[in-house]
DNA sequence: CGGAGCGTTTGATGAAGATCAAGCGATAGG
DNA sequence: CCTATCGCTTGATCTTCATCAAACGCTCCG
């Protein structure tokens, strides 16, 4: 329940509030590859995942993608919630998973009673809302080699890692994430042999960082290399980092000239 | 100034959220290929589009997509607003446009103090963010022909048109909304013909709607068909109302025949 | 009226990515 | 220990889409 309280969609609130949002609430254990929701569904609790990973996916025509993978601690389908609508996409369990199930109606009950709630649901879903322009602009102006080592540098930022990342995924999830086919994803990474990437299992060692990143172009407007854990857990936090950062000018203003040169 | 009032944004707020929420809100004009701001820069106002047309798009390594275009009346930038967070994307005026911006400041002032209006800020917020988890899940699964078949389907439907629709907006612009160049979407047009779609300008006869729906398979989950206009103006109308219809059974029952299949 | 400019279309070609098929390598179970 | 399974890789082939080039049709304007 700590953990609850820690997360920034509850931090700010009234201990009233946060007593009248979970109230009904359940903490509730599944195991891997456990169906939590099916697009289409209602939607009747707001998850908040504390342990595990969660994949959503979307499905038409037989086809299905990954749209993202999330790791604790995160919620999810907020906007669903808050709308009281149907969901979007499935959602499954990856691992053994523990999730803090919070009835819909409470949380929107405690909304219209706390506007520091209200506030910080706002900005959660702001966040979400972000990241999927990150997402839509990824897929439409980068091809997948283009993805996947903008992905490899974004994960690197992120685990504050040196020159050895840890992939957290299958890869066939992975290259469902990042649009592509697992044939493709493999074949990507061969072809990123040329700028030191070598892969060994889940192990990726970047033996070229500087290499990758001119092949990569990452861009604080796609990529959000703010480090997560510590003070950043939820996506709007990574969203003001992203924008103090880009103000404070990044790497040697490298964003602003190109900026500059775009204003013709 | 009725027609903000008139905004699901501010329907239901108090006269005094209204108040401060529109103190020092300017009315301007803006002639056709304005740009309104840059990605990358900060963004101090909400913009409320009364009249014309915005296209919102991203760039990358001197690529170019179009995100959205707007038509009246939206808000656009809310995300960025409520973070205070730099623009992900670029606003530019398609047309002759006639613009409400309204300070930031104002809009988070508001948000703390009237919980309703907190709460119509998520609710938009939910709405737009559904809209690209639609989009996302548009790209991911279908190809340029049956993107083209649907966005078709989908104007059809929100403007109640018959067998004869109307493109709002030059070839190219829809090209790359819809992920393709504008040589391909010209083939992708070609392509409808057999299914009785026929293009003169900017008006498309669908003479065959059945054997488009056969092709384009259109999903409430990817799809939204909500009829735009009279109630529905905002997206998160648009969301409840998706939802509602679903439940009811649209089509005949037609998505709940494939859900359960899904369910293997 | 004629021509420049622009958006669109059409055709030819090339690149990116999907699909199909087979083989590899690890892990789990008999 | 052997083998079945599953995820991953590799190669060959095909589809989809982008690019390049040229022509068409339209509007605007001298």
């Amino acid at each position: 329940m700590e953990r609850v309280k820690g997360l920034p969609l509850f931090a700010d609130v009234a201990p009233d509030t946060f007593r009248v949002a979970t109230a009904g609430a359940h903490l509730q254990r599944f195991p891997a590859g456990t169906m939590l929701l099916l697009e289409g569904d209602p939607v009747d609790f707001l998850y908040v995942l504390l342990d595990g990973q969660v994949e959503l996916h979307g499905t038409w025509n037989d086809r299905e993608t990954v749209l993202a993978i999330l790791r604790p601690v995160s919620t999810f389908i907020l906007a669903a919630v808050v709308l009281d609508a149907d969901a979007l996409m499935s959602a499954r369990t990856l691992e053994r998973c523990e999730i803090l199930m919070i009835p819909g109606d409470a949380i929107r009950t405690a909304m219209r009673l706390d506007p520091r709630f209200a506030m910080a649901v706002s900005r959660d879903l702001a966040g979400c809302y972000r990241g999927l322009v990150r997402t839509v602009k990824n897929h439409k102006l980068r091809n997948s080699v283009e993805r996947l080592a903008n992905y490899l540098l974004a994960l690197r930022a992120a685990d504050n890692s040196g020159g050895v990342v840890r992939l957290h995924h299958e890869k066939r999830i992975l290259a469902s994430l990042l649009g592509m086919t697992p044939e493709n994803l493999s074949r990507a990474f061969s072809a990123l042999q040329a700028v030191g990437v070598n892969v060994q299992g889940a192990v990726v060692t970047l033996s070229n960082v500087a290499a990758l990143e001119a092949l990569a172009k990452p861009d604080p407007l796609i990529d959000n290399h703010a480090p997560r854990g510590g003070d950043i857990i939820a996506e709007a936090d990574a969203e003001v980092w992203s924008s103090e950062w880009n103000r404070a000018g990044g790497v040697a203003g490298a964003r602003t000239a190109s900026a500059g040169k775009r204003n013709d």
